[in-house]
DNA sequence: ATACTTGACGCCCTCTGCTGGGGTCCT
DNA sequence: AAGGACCCCAGCAGAGGGCGTCAAGTAT
């Protein structure tokens, strides 16, 4: 049996930095049972095992065991074996095989799922099943036992390729597509796509790879990866689109001559600039939709192959770049430094020129600036807030939708864990309302009584009553408050001479109430022409009315307390003007009953 | 051509202050 | 009984931290 070559792509999906999956490099070689085993740096097929078994990975890792590509040549498959993949018996379980189609059944030995540790299930075939790719093909099918779609829909885009010949399987081919939501590509730029995505290098007789999982030599627990040739003398048959075509489709009216001499590469589209035509070529991919690289995994596609590289990163949990101070690990170099300035270095080279501000990143300074400047560009379309950035303005929008938000009823495929427990969801809506029963959980238990809260705060506030702590003293009387707050109140009301309270004037009778809610008391009962307010009588200041309450016939205190809220709602605090009675804070007429969900979905979109 | 670096944008989170409602006690 | 003051509590919003991701510049 003749050792055959194997083509080896320059390093693309998944570059493994630091991590050392092959500590021991490289030119080691031996011959076991006429296999040559040649131990080598992470290779196409290696790294896509570590994309689809990164659970295998960590196995792997944890073991400290020694990852080895083991190439055999076996008429147009190869087979790769990582030998030193062993499972721990009690991390796995054997499953019967009964759920599938007896047609199917042909050729599986067992399936071996690692229990409770995230581990993909794996399919196990015998040995004599690798010969047939049509019974890959047919074991891949049942995507409704297995959680493997998406490597199930990346071996249909290979095979497709490879067996295009295999009489009768085309139609299996096309009805397993439909049946996993794959976007059946065009073949050309699919294989074009594989091309890039395992990064086979043009200009020769090239691989595409068929995963499957198998058990090794003599009964050895092994993942073995079945290589398929595909011919890719089709790759010339590239259409337009593929990213290798869009630099022939640079017109030269797309560059001209700089004064300097310097050749320059204008986009017609935006005007942009560059001076390399490579920059150049990439920018004009930014203006059109086309996202050649696509994740074989989850079927997400990408402009460019380093930011698939990264996304596949995601999927195995690569993380190349490690903190040497903290456990962190990222995906990226930059991730990495700004990382170690927000935890270790605290170097914050952005400073406010107005305050002693200072900020790891440029974003956070300008979000800063508006601090200063009441820039608040985010308008609430149903009231008059407005905030100083988009998340501030989606939060605020959840207090006039709820959750009621219908495009979190869509069944996703995907699952989705709960935050806080083990639960998992395919419908956000659910996960959201599930999430929300955590959130209402009244965590916080006084030890002392039965008082509980969400917020922690909350309780050590409460906790105060059984101390009998009050930490918070007047500097001018010494009087001390559990709350900061009360404090506050305090001082305002005894020592502060500019303070000013707010007085809340009975309608009816133009009494003054220090409190709302008195005022609202006192007014249910207040006959017109009643004692006039005494308060007044003694001098105190109106300085701010609520938007109190001649409310039209039929609207009862619910009302005018409804009223209230939304004024609250649509006003920033601190910024509470004067609202003569019946007057409406601007922007909350529009806030009532008539505001649909859909109103509310369509505001959310557009930010 | 590709990898690496840098800057920018956006999302989500926590902490904190402010505000208002409900309850209770005192006058 | 009514009004006022205080306490407790919860929710909203401001501010900022931390990280994921993408685009463009630069180096190899």
């Amino acid at each position: 049996m003749a050792e055959t070559e194997i083509s080896v792509p320059s390093e693309q999906f998944t570059k493994i930095k630091e991590l050392e999956l092959v500590p021991e490099v490289l030119e080691e070689k031996a011959e076991e049972d006429g296999v040559c085993r040649v131990k080598e740096g992470p290779r196409p097929g290696e790294l896509e095992a570590q994309c689809t078994y990164e659970a295998l990975q960590a196995k792997m890792l944890e073991g400290g065991q020694e990852l080895v590509l083991v190439p055999t040549e076996e008429s147009q498959k190869q087979i790769l074996t990582l030998q030193t993949v062993h499972f721990v018996s009690e991390d796995v379980e054997l499953q019967d095989i009964s759920w599938l189609a007896p047609e199917h059944q042909e050729g599986v030995q067992v399936v071996v799922q690692q229990a409770g540790s995230g581990l993909q299930p794996l399919l196990w075939l015998e040995e004599g099943s690798l010969q047939s790719l049509h019974q890959c093909l047919a074991v891949s099918g049942q995507e409704e036992v297995y959680a493997l779609q998406e490597m199930q829909a990346a071996q249909v885009h290979v095979l497709e390729g490879n067996t295009a010949a295999a009489a009768g399987d085309s139609e299996f081919v096309v009805s397993l597509a439909e049946n996993t939501g794959l976007i059946k590509l065009e073949k050309g730029l699919e294989e074009a796509q594989l091309v890039a995505e395992g990064g086979f290098s043009g200009g020769r007789e090239e691989q595409l790879f068929l995963l499957e999982a198998g058990p090794g030599d003599e009964g050895r627990e092994e993942i073995i990866l079945t290589m398929s040739r595909l011919n890719m003398e089709e790759q010339e048959d590239k259409p337009a689109s593929d990213p290798a075509c869009v630099e022939k489709a640079t017109s030269p009216k797309d560059h001209k001559k700089a004064k300097g001499g310097e050749r320059t590469f204008q986009c017609d589209v935006c005007g942009f600039t560059s001076s390399r035509i490579s920059s150049f070529n990439r920018h004009k991919k930014t203006h059109s939709n086309e996202k050649p690289h696509t994740c074989h995994l989850c079927l997400k596609a990408f402009r460019t192959v380093t930011l698939l590289r990264n996304h596949v990163n995601t999927h195995t949990g690569t993380r190349p770049y490690k903190c040497g101070d903290c456990d962190m690990a990222f995906v990226t170099s930059g991730e990495l430094v700004r990382h170690r300035r927000y935890k270790h270095t605290h170097e914050k080279p952005f400073k406010c020129s107005m305050c002693k501000y200072a900020s790891v990143e440029a974003s956070k300074l300008k979000r800063h600036i508006r601090s200063h400047t009441g820039e608040r560009p985010f308008q609430c379309g149903l009231c008059s807030y407005a905030s100083k950035d988009t998340y501030k303005l989606k939060r605020h929008m959840r207090t006039h939708s709820g959750v009621h938000l219908r495009n979190l009823h869509a069944y996703k495929a995907t699952e989705m864990k709960c935050r806080h427990c083990s639960a998992v969801f395919h419908e956000r809506y659910a996960l959201i309302q599930h999430q929300k029963t955590h959130k209402n959980e009244k965590r916080f238990q006084c030890e002392h009584c039965s008082y509980s809260c969400k917020q922690e705060r909350h309780l050590t506030v409460h906790t105060r009553i059984h101390t009998g702590e009050k930490p918070f003293a007047c500097l001018s009387c010494n009087k001390c408050f559990r709350q900061k707050q009360l404090l506050n109140v305090h001082f305002k009301k005894h020592h502060d001479t500019d303070f000013i309270p707010t007085v809340y004037e009975c309608p009816k009778c133009g009494r003054g109430f220090s409190r709302w809610t008195n005022m609202r008391k006192h007014s249910e009962k207040c006959e017109p022409g009643q004692e006039k307010s005494a308060t007044l009588g003694e001098g105190r200041r109106m300085r701010r009315r609520k938007p109190a309450v001649p409310k039209e016939a039929g609207k009862e205190d619910e009302a005018a307390a409804e009223e209230a809220s939304a004024a609250k709602g649509g006003q920033s605090p601190g910024e509470a003007a004067p609202v003569e009675p019946g007057e409406t804070m601007a922007g909350t007429e529009d806030l009532d009953e008539d505001v649909t969900c859909e109103m509310i979905l369509d505001m959310m979109d557009k930010l």
